[in-house]
DNA sequence: ACAGCGTATTATACGTCGTAGAGTACGAGG
DNA sequence: CCTCGTACTCTACGACGTATAATACGCTGT
């Protein structure tokens, strides 16, 4: 469910940057709520967080979450601040002037946010979360692509570019991971399962020969039906090789 | 949103490719529903789309709809597929033999097609639609990537990241457009609205230089808040620089 | 022409969700 | 000690997907 819809901008921006809780007499604060949710939605996925599930680990009723969250709209943009906040924390980029080891950080680091968090994945990266650990993380990967010798447009530009590819690849992934049932371990089994199904139904074997012949060799090299992390290290790849190739242009 | 799990999958090849209705007392069929879905999604997202609803439209009870969707899950995937099978019925891909104008127009069609079914933004693309619709369309745009020098892996890995990076600059900017409050019609609006807020909330406003200044001339020079459609453009030739690279260096 | 069967369709109901609204209890200021 | 604001609880509503059982229609074999 990728809605991020009917959020209350305004108060979301006071729940964001709020700091200490409101009351001493509180139990719970928008932080210690927020924590559980991105926990539990690590654990068992993002359908999971309801608000009567995160009450009852907290320890109190559904309705009493709401003076903390807002609603489950503006909960679900705490939950991507908070884990934006932390893209950096386990490995930060490298000051080095190898500004191609930078951008490979960067891609690096929003991957491995993704195998932790697979369900951000599936929450568009519309407008920009106006919190914290949002803006943090936009000032960190800016900063990284500054002075390499872009515009303030091309660096805003190609950095979106990077985390679309970089989004886009990780949801793939986990997508194929996550729709396994139970018992199914590898891609094969999956593909064994639905290909006789799938030959009666297409019946002429010919109609779709470049996907066939592509599939076949995918199979054969890499076991699996798709590759998209295959994908992404090709496509960061790709757009490193890119950006270098205007770098030099303009800057000689 | 971005649900695609528990999806039945061998019932779904059994609706993918049915044919013609299974009985002519049929007053509705696969084709008919999913067609209905589909504009209902274009017209008013994909929240819209309930069993209740969908059958309120087609004359029938929620209930007479489940032998030809099979399940929500499932209808999710029928549509997807009809609307993938449509990608190149509006501008098919040129037969030229300009390997690069045949990659725009393959990041083009799919673009185009975010654009007029915005809901599909919002499904992960992981394992494939095995449907006629999808099928079709993996044919056509491997087609459009063969011989130009490319081994199969790569022109699998080179198509998933440029497909990656289209689904996620238009998802972005499908993002920016839908969360507009009625009577918002700029960027600028939703900007000029939450930035007192916002400044009191931070506090330091020199705490994010890097993020001001790049906002700052974004803002400037394009009016928007963020340009994911920029992005787009430039990401999509950055990649066709990077494959260019890749083929040369290795043709000669 | 008619009986019987399979299936398209309906009616009803269950458990879940987010959350509105009214009530309750507890710490702080007079 | 009393009152007041507010953190929290209780109850309830409408919407969701869909299980289950009942109903009505058209095709097949005689």
């Amino acid at each position: 469910m990728a809605k991020r819809t009917g959020v209350d901008e305004l108060k979301l921006i006071g729940l964001l940057w709020r700091g200490s809780p409101t009351s001493p007499r509180s139990r719970i604060s928008t932080r210690s709520i927020t924590t559980l949710a991105v926990e539990l939605a690590d654990r068992e996925g993002l359908d999971a967080v309801t608000i009567r599930r995160l009450a009852e680990e907290a320890g109190v009723t559904a309705m009493a979450l709401y003076p903390h969250i807002g609603g489950r709209a503006e909960l679900v943009e705490l939950m991507l601040d908070h884990v934006a906040g932390a893209t950096y924390e386990a490995a930060s980029i490298p000051e080095s002037t190898d500004w191609r080891s930078r951008i490979t950080a960067i891609a690096e680091a929003n991957w491995a946010s993704c195998r932790a968090h697979p369900w951000i994945t599936d929450l568009a990266t519309g407008r920009p979360v106006p919190g914290p650990g949002a803006s943090t993380k936009y000032e960190t990967e800016l900063r990284a692509l500054d002075g390499i010798g872009l515009s303030d447009i091309d660096m805003e530009h190609t950095l979106t570019a990077l985390l679309s590819l970089v989004q886009g690849t990780a949801r793939a992934t986990l997508a194929t991971q996550g729709a396994r049932q139970p018992g199914e371990d590898q891609d094969v089994d999956w593909w064994a399962n639905i290909e006789p199904a799938l030959t009666t139904a297409i019946g002429d074997r010919t109609r779709f020969p470049t996907a066939s012949r592509v599939s076949r060799t995918l199979g054969e090299e890499t076991g699996k039906a798709n590759d998209p992390e295959g994908a992404y290290r090709r496509g960061v790849g790709l757009l490193i090789d890119g950006i270098a190739q205007r770098i030099d242009q303009s800057g000689v």
